[in-house]
DNA sequence: CTGAAAGCGCTAACAA
DNA sequence: TTGTTAGCGCTTTCAG
């Protein structure tokens, strides 16, 4: 028992056998156990989440500032995948939870009602990132899709143009993504417009599909002024697909994006884009669980962050 | 314990048994205790996996497989960051450890003594990934960096470059990147050549640093074929910046970089790269754990993976 | 096929 | 400041 508490460094220990205690733990290379710790105290410091995907760069980055702020705090990330599939998410939501996590972090604000009640039921705090809601499971903290789409929208019109494509890819799985459409397409159809032409496919959005779906864009005989891509990865391709054909970015056609993206920045010309707080979101997210949980802090129902809008080279 | 065993599906359980346990379960919403299990049963499906950073996308890669292949064999994987840092990499271990997972994932070769006496001693099957070794841990999964950077240089010096400039970041941190660059810089010793210039700075690798140290490389007098990057990112980043001062590429001057990533295949022009099995390099690891702790299969030592050397336009 | 006993390694609560 | 007792929620082992 003095053991134990010297090895917390609970205080009522006197420095002589805590010197002693460690000594020998040193010696013996003794390891603790989290599982009986855990068991035992009721208390377990592991955060659970749950990411669609690690090969789309934007997670990784929102799992770094979880990570982080996580770790700062002493707490443990365990984590899961869905692959952008409610089911799979259920299920992981479920074997991540038999770890009786202090808090769970989920991607998004559309679950499966199973899993948000789940989730409700765990009594734990959880907060549904990258997403806003008005009716959040727990806490939500991100920014409104719809609205960043219907933003972008808004922002060019005012610069005048209004001939629109539209490029995307798995908007089915995408759901966030489909929501920057419907809000770019709500803004156009408010002022009297339309997409000129749409070119989205079932399979995952990358560079090389943006460039194959701008090549589709500038084929197709009705002129467009600009065109609005799923992300900003899919933006880069097109970019790329215009200066293989010589088409000038942003004079001939205005290339506008999502996420601001490191590929963004570097590219030769600057693309329209909407930069998303992404490692921001993640510490967000991360340090509010952290003190919910070490804090005992009141759990904060909406935390609204704001992706910033990003002309570029067009002016 | 009737319930308990009807729950894990063992057998000598009646199926009415189980029915009306399961139904039970559902009703009640039970969700079993991981952490009660573990203790009692002395075995966990955690596996541990430490990264240095998830920031650069190679990494969440060799994760994305490593997470595939885990969780399909209904293992857990419970992440720390290292932040290419020896020290924290020792404490993430530690803290890691006490979990008692089944096994143990870390990034390359280079751990510090103290760490990797703490691996072996714990039993259970380590590998390090993303590196070679003749005296791992326990096992590892990977490709030389440096014979990857030697095999480049020999390349390139048959196609009858002989005037390179190299272009790197973060070298003391980022040891493999640094072993490819001692191997490229072994084989222009072999051939009697060196490097006409180096451009290497502390801070991290990222596309706007390589194109900004690619300005040196053109700015400075002394003239150069070809151009060694420290990997793809700071290489597309040197590809942008040619694009901007108009020096063609891969004619004025080859473009070599490392990693194959996706920036890389989408860019107007394809660099000379090395693409390297990030993905199936932690599939890989990920299944040889799973077949150690779940098959009880005996532990590799080597698992020899090779990145593939593609030219691109340079021909 | 089902149940009773013991214990995994630790900590909370209380006693000395 | 240190030690004793009980028990966290489950599984292993053995008995019925």
């Amino acid at each position: 028992m003095t053991a134990s508490r010297a090895l917390r460094r609970a205080k009522d220990v006197s420095p002589a056998t805590i010197a002693k205690v460690e000594a020998a733990a040193a010696s013996v290379g003794y390891v603790g156990n989290a599982l009986a710790q855990s068991l035992s105290s009721k208390r377990t410091d592991l955060v659970a989440v749950i990411m669609p995907s690690l090969t789309n760069t934007v997670f990784p980055e929102v799992l770094a500032g979880i990570a982080e702020a996580t770790e700062a705090r002493g707490l443990q990330p365990v984590f899961g995948l869905s692959e952008y599939d409610k089911q799979k998410e259920l299920k992981a939501i479920r074997s991540l939870l038999a770890w009786k996590p202090a808090a769970f972090l989920v991607p998004g604000v559309d679950q499966l009602d199973e899993a948000k009640k789940l989730l409700a039921d765990s009594g734990i705090p959880v907060v549904q990132v990258m997403d806003l809601t008005d009716d959040p499971i727990d806490s939500c903290v991100g920014f409104s899709h719809r609205q960043a789409g219907y933003d972008m929208a808004v922002a060019l019109l005012a610069k005048g143009v209004t001939r629109f494509g539209y490029v995307g890819a798995a908007l089915e799985r995408d759901l966030r993504a489909a929501k920057r459409r419907a809000g770019f397409a709500q803004a156009l159809e408010e002022q009297g417009h339309r997409f000129v032409c749409e070119y989205t496919v079932a399979s995952t959005a990358t560079m090389a599909l943006g460039g194959e779906l701008m090549g589709g864009v500038l084929d197709q005989s009705k002129p467009v002024e600009a065109v609005y891509f799923a992300n900003d990865d899919m933006a880069a391709g097109g970019v790329f697909e215009c200066l293989r054909r010589e088409v000038k970015v942003p004079d001939d056609v205005v290339i506008a994006g999502f996420n601001g993206l490191e590929v963004t920045d570097s590219l030769p010309v600057q693309i329209v884009t909407a930069r998303s707080p992404r490692y921001l979101m993640g510490l967000t997210a991360g340090e509010l669980v952290a003190s919910n949980v070490l804090d005992n802090t009141p759990r904060a129902r909406r935390i609204e962050l704001e992706p910033t809008l990003d002309f570029g080279d067009f002016h």
